[in-house]
DNA sequence: TAGAGTAGAGCAAACGTTTGCTCTACTCTA
DNA sequence: TAGAGTAGAGCAAACGTTTGCTCTACTCTA
């Protein structure tokens, strides 16, 4: 009478059904034990919970996402772009995820195009929310959120009109490393650009500006150079800047701070000796390059765990329609959310700028 | 007549029951129109696709799921470390995976632990397979190897005795590597190595004493400094071969060889006039720093991808349990998978050896 | 032309849960 | 002691599919 798991062996899991069985009750009654839903005596509850623990029984969640509608699953829309930045997003995130009691799953948006991002979020159905975290120009992201009818969050930007994004204040974390080097006497500082005309090329220019006109100099045009995300390009926006009589760089990202500072050596130049550079995010990349890297904490893996947080808020709150005492809910789940940078970490890229320069 | 919807608006969703409705035929019939199963007149089929179509069909692959128990979705384990060989493997085993019709579950394996990862394979039956990316010791791996009913492929090592195992040969990448620097004349080349004792580390040690026996030059133990997979254990080790008289430096992974120029550097020391660099690995990180790095390309995309195709090729094959004319699958699944690396990537941190040195 | 064969479709059970409802047998209160 | 209330459990439908089986109405062949 003790293994009736004769029905469960054939496809070798346990069952509601089979722990029912052998607890003598209705399965109803092991469905309600297991999550504590509804009344049951105490010791048909310790019987039941006892016997599912020998049966090695552990739930069917595909069984009970179909009755429910709650796959307990999002999904993590990623650039397929080898950035720091995204990888402690994901990690965060799928750390955040599965302590909600969520499983991550990911989708790399090769080549941003948003159609196929699309697709993937609405032919799984398997999905309760999706986080996107995106290049893509306002357009296709729009029309990528448009065409979704679930839950979402956008990070690593913010999308003018769109209340559910979580971005890094950029622009403050500019201003905090480029204060850095005026206040170490440096005047002329070049910026290395990401992508002007988008929402974190700008926020980094726009910081830099900041702190330059903070400091009563004027943030020349001819201190500006693209470089875009690629590596590749900074060679040539570094010369420019070098052109221009920059003593300190400034640039958008660690992985062309890195190349930056590269670059100078290339061309027989040292940092900081000859040019400071300071950058933002910090990642073993910073750590493990000469000098190491200067640069503004940037909280991505905050970015990560808030993302699921809020997305799961969402989701919660969609299955319950309306209740009054979780209006508050409504705060921690709407709105922009601009995340703080900081602090500075100092370390061997950037110095005080000297006469000799 | 024309929307039935009202039945799909409960759960926002069209139904096959929907459709079936629309089109007066039976769900059965939607549903082998939509799988190409049995038989149905070309008339019906047509009517049925156009119909589907218009009321935005998708299916639900969690009922799909319940139904056949196959929820087309895998999982991967990778370590929670910042190794781009696993950020590069991560990206190709999702596109491989989506374009087998699988969907990508990630987990972190923080910190090595064995029984997490259990836990989540088991947890979740809503996993067909697993891949496992993982640098736990073999005791711990095989545990979790034995906890699991699960087809799963492991990748990134060896495992005694363990057939479904994806891995580089880093041996024979390690021997390309070391043998250029003979070529350059180098002869006293150290190697700054990974986890000795380890499968990957053995490997890469291994490979380095061949090249260096091939070239009719003793691996001396004094050439050899253990840096493991951690950055911050690098300069020690570096001063150690620097020490041992070095005139050239095998780095067993792109991080610490990279840590190793930038070392050379904080010393005052330079890669290559100095010193030579060679290492394994082919990632952005290679190409945006100075000078840019010698190394040869391993295929981690290779292994992602191949990592997907044997684990599918593992559920397939056990759902249809026997099938002489597929025989021949399991030449394409079993059996250790050991790849090639290649070619060496000639970049600037490896120089001829000159007596100067 | 009768009988066999087959193409095309429907019926209904099942996958493993969850949950509203009902039923039974208590335990109270008046 | 009778009636109301309640704790504890079971019943059964439902989530949206898939698929073996059955049924019907053809189209052949002999």
């Amino acid at each position: 009478m003790n293994s009736s798991g004769s029905n469960a062996q054939s496809r070798g899991k346990t069952t509601l059904r089979d722990v029912a069985a052998a607890a003598g009750v209705n399965v109803s009654t092991v469905s309600r034990v297991i999550h504590n839903k509804g009344r049951v005596g105490r010791e048909t509850r310790e019987r039941v919970l006892e016997i599912a623990r020998n049966l090695g029984y552990q739930g069917n969640p595909i069984a009970r996402a179909l009755k429910t509608a709650q796959s307990s699953t999002i999904l993590m829309v990623v650039p397929q772009i080898e950035n720091p930045i995204f990888a402690s997003a994901i990690i965060s995130a799928e750390n955040a995820a599965r302590r909600a009691g969520y499983a991550l799953l990911v989708a790399y948006d090769h080549a941003g195009s948003a159609g196929q991002v699309i697709d993937d979020i609405s032919r799984s159905s398997l999905v309760e929310g999706v986080i996107i975290a995106s290049f893509d120009d306002d357009d296709q992201l729009r029309q990528t959120l448009a065409a979704t009818d679930k839950p979402y969050v956008v990070i690593n930007r913010v999308l003018p009109g769109e209340s559910h994004c979580i971005a890094i204040d950029t622009r403050q974390a500019s201003l905090i490393g480029v204060r850095h080097l005026t206040e170490l006497g440096h005047t002329r500082i070049g910026h290395l650009a990401g992508r002007l005309g988008r929402f974190n090329g700008e926020m980094r220019r726009e910081g830099w500006a900041l702190a330059l006109k903070e400091a009563g100099i004027a943030p020349e045009t001819s201190l500006i150079a693209e470089a875009g995300y690629h590596p590749e390009r900074v060679p040539k926006a570094v010369d420019a800047l070098l052109c221009a009589g920059v003593t300190a760089i400034h640039a958008a990202t660690l992985l062309t701070g890195v190349a930056a500072i590269a670059r100078l050596y290339a061309l027989g130049r040292r940092a900081p000796e000859d040019v400071s550079i300071v950058t933002m995010h910090d990642d073993l990349l910073a750590r493990v390059v000469h000098p190491r890297v200067t640069t503004v904490r940037l909280p991505t893996v905050e970015m990560g765990a808030l993302a699921v947080s809020r997305l799961v808020a969402q989701i919660k709150r969609r299955s319950a329609p309306f209740d009054d005492a979780k209006a508050d809910l409504k705060d921690r789940e709407y709105g922009v959310l601009l995340l703080p940078p900081g602090p500075l970490i100092r370390r061997g890229s950037a110095a005080p700028f000297s006469s000799g320069q």
